[in-house]
RNA sequence: GCUGGGUUCGUAUAACGGUUAGUACUCAAGAUUCUCAAUCUUGCAAUAGGAGUUCGAUUCUCCUACCCAGUACCA
């Protein structure tokens, strides 16, 4: 059997969603574990909605995530690959760097009867379009229109030797057959049959900035490309009936690639799929990385929000597919390993930001001290504040528990890695009082001899018989400037007796 | 409009044609605790509607409703 190839064919519009992420992903996850090869191919067959950076964006998204792709970018650099190699035999993976072998197959095309050269201008199908309209009618250019148009099939043939001669205004168009059933099987649809008179003529070949559309260059690649399975978005069902038409027309239907339509990813309110706005309105990435767009426009990202990428992975891989059982959490080699096309949900999914949290939350408790103190290491410079690793490592451990992102592990705690500078109004007035503040002194004395087990102070608090509440919330309050946080022995443990001394000494001269 | 796809708790989903329709997130209550979290326990909550096939339908078929996509010289 041919080896497993599949690839990723991002247009270079814009940034690459959290929805394209999840096609990529699966793409990779089906090749990996068929031990093939994930491809990257940029299709920028559409020069006037190129952005300059979405090329980058895309390449340095799936990195992050961990989704390497075998073939079409080299990722010691970083870039497309333009000239061909043993490791990438079919470069350039650029469509608009392979504009000569399009050409060559529209012309097959047209000369095998499968396609024509259209005259038409665009505002003379826009006219078309918009009379239709009027009449409450859709104008397609099919088996039926076309041969009032204008085009290499009614024009005489002179005159079509001429227009494309003298003017650069044509475009290639597929000639749909007519009334003909297409039979089609996707991966995870099933069976889908399509008769033919519902399609029109689709665009293969704009002469004006010679190049092919989706349609020709996507089939052509393919096959060149020897792609077996195409994953992709749902958004491409209704055009697949034309691409089984062209691999028809081809001659390649004995070599066709399988089809797999993956599913949209909805708003989590609402109607429709999940837009950018969607991600302004609620409050949540829909971008993995955060992208500045022309007008200085910023779209936040999940890895300056504070997500892991195994994180958003295992949440990613989530929407839309499951392992059967019960198990919710996954690496990226584990998802290589219980991936199944089979088990692609076929509805869209509802992006939920809460599920998303949840799964940064579990992955944050299972990394290591170590590692989290790394990262949080910067956070806490931000702040002016720098400590030794191992104290780092140590509150690290304490507060993981309350944290969901890593920014969580200062911000849960503040107090594990400095003084309070306040003290929170509520909570002063409701413990900071005389007999409160002389029993917390007492057992700051008590602490301050290095008694930091919960049990030795607890135990010393009921032998006087003081509220355990009032003394601990007062405690609190001097070391943590809040009544509420975590436990005292908790703080002890890594801000050391001395330093408790201290603090309640501060909190005395600032609070009376 | 037309064509295609889809529809199980609020969300993500599980369930050889036979289950008290399960799990996770969210939410609520309780337990625990020096507070707040965390944790544990419990709870709330679903097969879109209607026909049909069948001893039996979440599961198969049809109809309706709703949702999504496509209907570009965009991908």
């Amino acid at each position: 059997m041919a080896r497993t190839r599949v690839r990723f064919a991002p247009s270079p519009t814009g940034p690459l969603h959290m929805g394209g992420v999840r096609t990529a992903l699966y793409n990779y996850l089906f090749a990996k574990q068929r031990g093939g090869d994930f491809i990257i191919r940029i299709e920028d067959t559409d020069s006037h909605r190129f952005v300059p950076g979405a090329e980058e964006y895309i390449i340095e998204a799936l990195r992050w995530c961990g989704i390497i792709p075998d073939e079409g970018v080299d990722m010691s650099t970083g870039k497309v690959v333009e000239t061909p190699s043993e490791k990438h035999p079919h470069a350039p993976y650029r469509q608009s760097q392979r504009r000569a072998i399009y050409r060559e197959y529209a012309e097959r095309l047209v000369r095998d009867g499968w396609a024509y050269y259209a005259f038409d201008t665009p505002e003379e199908l826009d006219a078309r379009r918009k009379e239709a309209e009027a009449s409450k009618q859709t104008f397609i250019y099919n088996h039926i229109t076309r041969t009032e148009l204008r085009n290499s099939l009614t024009l005489p043939p002179q005159e079509t030797a001429r227009l494309l001669e003298e003017t650069t205004g044509w475009t290639v168009r597929f000639k749909m057959p007519q009334d003909r059933v297409v039979a089609m099987d996707d991966l995870i649809r099933g069976h889908i049959e399509v008769n033919t008179d519902t399609l029109d003529d689709k665009v293969l070949w704009k002469r004006a900035d010679e190049l092919p559309t989706y349609h020709l260059a996507n089939i052509v690649d393919d096959h060149l490309m020897e792609i077996t399975e195409v994953i992709r978005g749902e958004e491409w069902l209704p055009s697949l009936p034309l691409h089984y038409l062209l691999y028809e027309a081809f001659g390649w239907t004995g070599s066709m690639p399988r089809f797999a339509h993956l599913s949209l990813l909805l708003k989590p309110d609402g109607k429709g799929k999940l837009s950018k706005r969607d991600g302004d309105r609620l409050g949540f990435p829909v971008f993995p990385l955060k992208w500045v767009n022309a007008d200085g426009e910023v779209s936040r990202g999940y890895r300056e929000d504070g997500y892991f990428p195994e994180a958003f992975v295992n949440m990613l891989a989530f929407l839309g597919w499951n392992p059967g059982d019960d198990r919710e959490l996954f690496s990226l080699p584990e998802l290589v390993e219980a991936f199944s096309l089979e088990r692609v949900i076929r509805s869209g999914a509802r992006f939920n930001a809460e599920k998303a949290k949840w799964y940064n939350k579990e992955y944050l408790r299972m990394k290591p001290a170590s590692e989290l103190a790394g990262m949080l290491e910067p956070v806490l410079a931000g702040e002016g504040i720098s400590l030794p690793r191992d104290y780092v490592e140590k509150a690290v451990e304490t507060v993981r528990d309350r944290a969901t992102f890593v920014q969580d592990l200062y911000t849960a705690a503040p107090y594990l890695y400095q003084a309070p500078s306040e003290y929170i109004q509520k909570d002063v007035d409701k413990f900071w009082k005389e007999e409160n503040v002389e029993m917390a002194g007492d057992v700051a004395a008590f602490i301050g001899e290095g008694n930091v087990s919960s049990q030795a102070i607890e135990d010393y608090i009921r032998s006087r018989e003081w509220p355990m509440g009032k003394v601990m919330n007062t405690i609190r309050l001097a070391l943590a400037g809040s009544a509420s946080g975590l436990g005292i022995a908790e703080i002890l443990s890594v801000i050391g007796p001395a330093e408790a001394a201290r603090r309640f000494t501060a909190a005395r001269e600032a609070l009376g």
